[in-house]
RNA sequence: GGCUCCAUCGUCCAGAGGCCUAGGACACCAGGUUCUCAUCCUGGUAACUCCGGUUCGAAUCCGGAUGGAGUCACCA
């Protein structure tokens, strides 16, 4: 039997990481089996439908650098894979439920619906349909659907069953039918809800193993059911770990924090980095490695051995492991990666010497600006504290020396310049530290910078000593 | 609140009855390298939620408590 896998997101906004790691799962497990990894498109909510979503979904996915087998752009066996495009075969599976006797037209207004609901928090029962159309007579139902009543059809749970299925990674899973609502199958605008529109296409795509987010759990027991109502077996069921917010309290949120795929990109992380932060989150090789290869993972990888509890996303971890795919980028392609990040008045001729000077120190792509801006922008320097650690006469004395050593320098290189400058310091015998940390705010105003003498060079001669002189202060 | 799931260092993972005075990684702390920062190297702090039971023996099995999470729509 060939593995086929699927991501089925909505079309309503930008996908978040915790739907772009289910991602990685699928397409890693159906790689891993020679499989298949189909997407498809679960639009089936007209109202929260967000223009270009669909578009943007797939083409986040690809910038992540993955792909799928069949899907809405490349079509496949089982095409439509938009579910609009796919009401008639809802409609028709919805009949056929109604014809035996597994499901039942219900015409209750939102309003009463609202009603009862309310009726039932207040008497603090549990909230679900009171079943208002279940056992109305086929004369009533045709009257009403010839009078064109608005109806939607709900499915008929059936009383005192346990409801079992396999969960992967949990095991097995019961649950008792009396909790289960009469669950709406088919809207009164003609689109099925996810539970019917899934279960159908799931089955009609030969998706063989479902692996899904945690929080769809508690709607599997109706997922089960329906196999059951059509005789179809189940297939078989992998919940994923949801991710929390990084203060680890509740479902990773928009509120707490960036949450869509692509602001990750946007921020300045590595698709590769993110992908590899999503495989040992929740799960690890067996030597305990923590960066490992896309390849490696669809090699490695099993969906049995992912941890059950939900994790908490750590930007700390996820920084050190881009931190670690920046540095193992060839500078080239550093370069290439960067270039979204690259400020447009940047001097590009010297981004070659500059590159080498600040790649160790870029946890994030995003930082390269702030790390670079005194290599060709003017800059402040804090004079309280160029001397802080001397006296304005001695640093006075300092800066005009070093000027002259500058100035006089016959060859403008590092290591000519740094055996100068040391020279210099030692004959004076000033402080090492107190000395290169004057020099380095003068020259960059920074206190944090790539190694002194290297930057000098990049910086050229003439804005080096005008920086020198510009900081000499003053009022001595 | 009902139902379901989960429970090892702050975080993630290892541990599938004796190898555990619990191991690795991130983070943190200290030290080394060094002109600062970063990288790199060394070392350190730090956990089996609790209570019962099973067993010669439990982090590992069972039960309960507690805690956390998810979910209860004509949304997915």
């Amino acid at each position: 039997m060939t593995v086929r896998t699927r991501m089925a997101p909505s079309p309503t906004g930008d996908i978040h990481v915790g739907s772009m790691s289910i991602v990685l799962k699928n397409y890693a497990f159906a790689k891993k089996n020679q499989g298949k990894f189909v997407l498809r498109i679960e639009d089936t909510d007209q109202e929260r439908e967000v223009e270009g979503a669909t578009k943007r979904i797939q083409s986040i996915i690809r910038d992540y650098g993955l792909d799928w087998d069949e899907g809405p752009d490349k079509g496949g066996p089982y095409a439509p894979y938009i579910q609009s495009e796919r009401l008639s075969i809802y409609k028709e599976h919805a009949d056929q439920l109604i014809s035996t006797g597994k499901a039942y037209y219900c015409f209750c207004s939102k309003e009463r619906l609202a009603e009862v609901h309310a009726q039932q928090l207040a008497a603090k029962t549990p909230p679900m349909y009171d079943r208002h159309c279940r056992s109305l007579s086929s004369t009533e139902v045709a009257e009403k659907l010839n009078s064109k009543l608005p109806y939607v059809i709900r499915l008929r749970v059936p009383d005192n069953q346990t409801i079992t299925f396999t969960d992967l990674i949990r095991g097995k899973i019961e649950v008792q039918s009396a909790i289960i609502d009469d669950q709406v199958l088919l809207k009164s605008d003609g689109f099925p809800t996810y539970h019917l529109a899934v279960v159908v296409d799931d089955y009609l795509m030969k998706i063989t193993h479902i692996m899904r987010g945690e929080e769809w759990i508690s709607s599997t027991p109706k997922h089960v059911l329906l196999y059951q109502a059509y005789g179809w077996e189940q297939p078989i069921y992998a919940h994923i770990p949801i991710f929390l917010n990084p203060d680890g309290k509740g479902k990773m949120s928009k509120r707490k924090g960036t949450v869509s795929a692509q602001s990750f990109l946007d921020a300045g992380y590595l698709p590769e980095a993110m992908l590899n932060f999503f495989m040992i989150l929740g799960w690890g090789p067996k030597d305990q490695r923590e960066i490992l290869t896309l390849d490696e993972y669809i090699q490695e990888f099993d969906p049995k051995d992912i941890s059950a509890k939900s994790v908490v996303f750590d930007l700390k971890k996820l920084d050190w492991i881009n931190g670690m795919y920046i540095r193992k980028l060839s500078l080239d392609e550093l370069k290439k990666r960067l270039q979204p990040f690259i400020p447009t008045n940047f001097p590009t001729d010297k981004i070659d010497h500059i590159l080498p000077l600040v790649s160790e120190r870029l946890v994030k792509l995003s930082e390269f600006d702030s790390l670079t801006d005194f290599f060709y922008k003017e800059i402040q320097t804090d004079h309280d504290l160029l001397v802080k650690k001397s006296t304005s006469e001695e640093v006075s004395s300092q800066l005009n020396q070093t000027i002259q050593v500058v100035e006089s320098l016959d060859k403008w290189s590092p290591q000519k310049l740094e055996e100068d400058i040391r020279q210099l310091q030692e004959k004076q015998e000033w402080k090492k530290s107190q000395y290169f940390m004057m020099l380095r705010l003068a020259i960059t105003g920074k206190q944090a910078t790539p190694p002194l003498f290297e930057t000098m060079i990049v910086i050229g001669k003439e804005v080096c000593l005008k920086r020198l002189t510009a900081s000499i202060p003053h009022n001595v």
